[in-house]
DNA sequence: TTTTAATTTTAGACAAAACTAAATTTATTT
DNA sequence: AAATAAATTTAGTTTTGTCTAAAATTAAAA
């Protein structure tokens, strides 16, 4: 598989989780930067080679080895984010971009000493979890810190949304994977939370809201 | 600069240390295993990039910022390696290929990261120097094993040819880097050497040792 | 110093992955 | 249900990096 047919198929496989009946073609053009012509092009290459399964007009699910080759590649990029963050010093909003190349290095071993080599960590720096060696995904029930309830003790356990700007926010405002928080108060009017922190309070957004998961 | 490219500078930096008045097309050809068309094209365009001076017929050599760049590749190749070998576990005669993909991440920070967390390593598993952040590289003085004098004590550091059969050889044999040996007798007929290591006597043809390098 | 051989370059093609513009199919209105 | 809009595909180009075959240049040999 080339760079470019790996992110076709991470970019199905991401899409998939919220339209399991089949992803659009410019649903996959708007998320790889791409036109929906080149995007036609590349599904009746992917469907050649078995990856994943294409009618004309109707949408494109993973086939069975498409949707374990995305895995191994989702394996990768997270593994390689939890290296640049723990080994190298990285913060989570830097990562991203590095990540997105070392994700297409081709070597199976590589990707399992380092995965030994990190103490085979279960969750990225984003709190997204990392499929094992036989792409094996653990699932964690989590909630949106907008679907919290009141006076209740909550962990942050990880984002929705990878941005930077939004991860720079939240360091900003020193909330970070394992902060404990409890909202003590949602205003009707705009949702915005009123949070319990380290014993402060704080004031945090709706859009802030719903792309924090905690447990 | 492409991968492609990339390699091509990489290749003619290593040519230009055994022919540095200008590399031939053939030897870049059979070096990256290509056929010389193909060289030439790449030539006239890595020449209207300004890294390397090429005149048609007469061979090609690297510009000061294209030698930059080689050695910024080289320095990530070797970093890699490095990393491989200490902090993976890899053996030494494994880590080429994965350092060739390796070697073309994009990130100024990730190497210079890497650098640091490997405590700014001045050779690779192979013994060879690795550049720092400006380019700069520590000469050795080193010498072919087979030019060695007569019991006298020397310190085995480098090889001069990484193909896995000739390490794989080397560890048979219990030769590494920082090995210290002595040659007892040179046979004039082959060249062949009889070596003490370790209180131990051993014998190796010339052809391994014209590719050992010892201090 | 010609002739022959080796090397190198050019010309023309091809595959991959993208694009634009036009055609087709599906979805949505009226 | 016909008309319009949106989404998708096809057809035809472009760029990158490769190739083959032919032409041009340089080097070596007679």
């Amino acid at each position: 598989m080339t760079t470019s047919e790996e992110n076709y198929i991470k970019v199905i496989y991401h899409l998939s989780i919220t339209s399991p009946e089949g992803v659009t073609t410019n649903a996959i053009a708007k998320a790889i930067q791409t036109k929906p012509s080149s995007v036609s092009d590349m599904l009746k290459k992917l469907s050649e080679k078995k990856a994943v399964s294409y009618k004309k007009y109707q949408g494109v699910t993973l086939t069975e080895s498409g949707f374990q080759l995305a895995k191994m590649i989702v394996r990768k990029h997270r593994l390689w984010e939890v290296f640049l963050v723990e080994k190298l010093s990285f913060s989570w909003d830097e990562v991203h971009d590095i990540a997105e190349q070392l994700e297409h290095i081709k070597s199976e071993t590589l990707v399992n000493r380092l995965d030994k080599y990190l103490g085979f960590p279960t969750v990225d720096p984003h709190g997204d979890p990392i499929p094992n060696e036989q792409g094996v995904i653990k699932k964690r029930i989590k909630l949106l810190l907008s679907e919290a309830q009141l006076n209740q003790s909550y962990q942050c356990i990880g984002v929705k949304n990878s941005a930077s700007d939004f991860l720079q926010y939240l360091d900003k405002h020193h909330i970070k994977l394992g902060t404990t928080l409890m909202v003590k108060e949602r205003e009707l009017y705009d949702n915005t939370l009123l949070l319990e922190m380290d014993s402060k309070l704080i004031t945090v957004s709706n859009k802030i809201a719903t792309n924090l998961y905690v447990q």
